[in-house]
DNA sequence: AGCACGCCGACT
DNA sequence: GTCGGCGTGCTC
């Protein structure tokens, strides 16, 4: 190849690549893949080389100002990852690129890195296996197995959790079961250390890296395996731009990396379950001999709700909790949601309270005693008298941990009763009755009780949401291992297959249910879903962007994809802006990001108005 | 992303 | 007359 053209990748948001001339004093160094210095319009930016080319159609090219390294930062499959990334996740490969690299690295920091020697494995393949143990019991022995199978193949193995509490438990696991190279990526240790790490990584001095979603990028030398551990959470999809989801990265890198793959899940993914039956790739259950409590359904339908007054608890499940509590036995009731009610209202005006920047009805908390906004945490008093009307007609909706925790104390008064939700830093132990929320899921070691109540799984399960019935069926069978004698379950959908199926554990008819419906509707795993958010200081000029970016988009589309009504986003407004999405459905991914790139292209942008693309919502 | 260019309102 | 508002377009 001739080297007198270097195409080069800047660190901005554009398609690119640039073309530079590469002066001979760095023609015999330079390399795909190494950071070179470059003048950028008026500023000198770090550029990186992706390619090389004898001539170029442009008439007046710079030349590359100086070459940051003598070694690439980036590998031939690194750059593949992340121009594959960005094709997925319809962003530019330069964001990829980007998102892949340690700030110090983005920067121009320098680093010295070694020439690698990267002993490609002879008929290595991609493949993949679940984990599915859902007590929790037995699936470090089995990753440990295949960590030391590949270490001793002198491989190198990336270990992806979703949060820092999984990432400590972890970090213990490692140090206790190997003695080798051993290295976690963390966001919190500063960027010097950052890319002193990263360097580590990339001169092949590590041979297990743990680390968030992020970590998925570790330029590891001789990469054998990926885990992922706690492959369902939602915490492995990105919240801002560009939207990528971990498991899904680490999908693609093993494909790429012809490596293999271990998920590992207490309730797997839909997603998971479906590549692993769609391959013919390995599902493993551990066997237990832990024999899990039985579930009570409570059909609501039967017990009306006393009249004027919310009924939390109905009879059936006040029997089971005055014969427990009697028998000094513990109960934990738990709902899907924190505060003392949604919002509060005006009955005579019907006036609610909302957030100045966000326009939804802010929540009362009893606790401190305010009205909080859910979304960016906007603090205010709560009223006495109607701000519209200036009557005293201010009443207070809904269910939340404190209204029941109220409640509870009137029937149980002598009784210890305490709560856990988000807000709640240490975990209550002595309890008799514990009132608590999604958060008791998520720590290490959650209180168990003889009784287990759901207090209201309905509005789980209607939710306008395709993974309603997933995220229903996956709370309850959680739940279930908290109860040491009983779950409760209260809810009006009795009949429902993810209640049925989940009161006694029944993955594979879940499963299959749930994957019958989700093919005969068109829904993910087998297609996907992607969102173009748009959002600005003025909601007049969003909604005409939103609107003339949906026409465009339906021009130009095929008959394979669906353009669904452009919305107000949820929430409407956040953080002063308007915001407004456009969502798609369709079954390849290649073929919607086409769209949506022309799409954008084509619609002139009206300025003041932000885009961003939300692949996999 | 940032910055220049360009075309319309109120000001020393 | 100009100073400056930000809408539009470009960066190899």
């Amino acid at each position: 190849m001739d080297k007198k053209i270097a195409k080069i990748l800047v660190g901005l948001p554009l398609e690119g690549p640039f073309d530079y001339k590469i002066p001979p004093k760095i023609a015999k160094d330079i390399q795909i893949g190494c950071r070179v210095w470059v003048q950028f319009g008026f500023r000198k930016l770090v550029g990186y080389v992706v390619d090389f080319s004898p001539a170029s159609k442009f008439k007046k090219i710079r030349p590359i100002i100086s070459l940051v390294d003598r070694q690439p930062v980036l590998s031939q499959n690194m750059l593949r990852f992340t121009k594959d990334f960005a094709e997925y996740y319809c962003c530019t490969w330069s964001e990829a690129i980007e998102t892949s690299l340690p700030v110090g690295i983005r920067k121009g920091r320098a680093v010295s890195l070694n020439k690698n020697a990267e002993t490609a494995l002879p008929s290595a393949q991609f493949n993949a296996c679940l984990i599915h143990d859902f007590l929790k019991e037995k699936y470090w022995e089995l990753i440990a197995e295949r960590i030391k199978n590949t270490l001793k193949e002198k491989s190198s193995v990336l270990f992806l959790v979703p949060d820092a509490i999984t990432l400590k438990n972890t970090e213990e696991l490692i140090r206790r079961s190997f003695n080798c190279r051993f290295t976690v990526l963390d966001r919190k240790k500063g960027a010097k250390v950052q890319l002193l790490e990263w360097q580590k990584i990339k001169n092949g001095e590590i041979d297990i890296v743990l680390g968030t979603r992020s970590a998925v990028f570790a330029p590891l030398v001789n990469l054998g395996l990926i885990i992922v551990e706690d492959e369902d959470s939602s915490i492995y999809k990105q919240e801002q731009g560009p939207f990528y989801h971990g498991r899904e990265a680490a999908i693609m890198r093993c494909r790429l990396e012809k490596i293999p793959l271990v998920l590992t899940s207490q309730t797997p993914s839909l997603e998971a379950v479906h590549l692993i039956q769609s391959s013919k790739f390995k599902l493993i259950r551990p066997e237990s001999k832990t024999v899990l409590p039985k579930a009570q359904i409570v059909d609501l339908s039967l017990y009306r709700r006393k009249k004027d007054r919310l009924a939390i608890f109905s009879l059936p499940l006040l029997d089971i909790l005055q014969q427990t509590l009697g028998k000094a036995g513990k109960t934990i009731l738990f709902i899907n949601r924190k505060g003392f009610s949604t919002a509060m209202r005006c009955k005579k005006c019907g006036f609610s309270l909302k957030c100045p920047r966000c326009n939804v009805s802010l929540t009362f908390h009893y606790d401190q005693h305010k009205l909080i906004c859910r979304y960016c945490h906007y603090k205010t008093e709560p009223v006495e008298l109607c701000p519209q009307c200036n009557s005293d007609y201010i009443r207070y909706f809904g269910m939340g941990t404190e209204k029941i925790e109220s409640e509870a104390h009137r029937i149980f008064p002598t009784k210890k009763i305490m709560r856990l939700d988000s807000e709640k830093k240490n975990i209550p132990a002595n309890f008799d009755l514990l009132i608590a929320t999604q958060k008791i899921l998520n720590i290490p070691a959650p209180p168990m009780a003889e009784v287990v109540a759901v207090l209201q799984i309905d509005a789980t399960l209607n939710r306008l949401d395709f993974r309603a019935a997933e995220k229903t069926f996956f709370l309850l069978v959680s739940l279930l291992k908290l109860a040491k004698d009983k779950l409760v379950i209260q809810t009006h959908n009795r009949e429902h297959y993810a209640i049925q199926t989940a009161s006694n554990a029944d993955f594979d008819s879940f499963y299959k249910k749930e994957l019958r419906l989700r093919r005969s509707l068109g829904f993910p795993p087998f297609s996907h879903f992607v969102s173009i958010g748009l959002r600005g200081r003025s909601e007049e000029k969003v909604k005409i962007a939103a609107n003339s970016l949906s026409e465009v988009l339906n021009k130009l589309k095929s008959k394979s994809i669906e353009i669904f009504e452009t919305q107000p986003d949820i929430p409407a407004k956040l953080r002063g802006n308007f915001r407004c999405c456009i969502l798609l459905k369709g079954r390849k991914i290649a073929e919607l990001n086409r769209l949506i790139k022309k799409g954008i292209k084509d619609f002139k942008k009206k300025s003041g108005i932000i885009i961003s693309v939300n692949v996999d919502t």
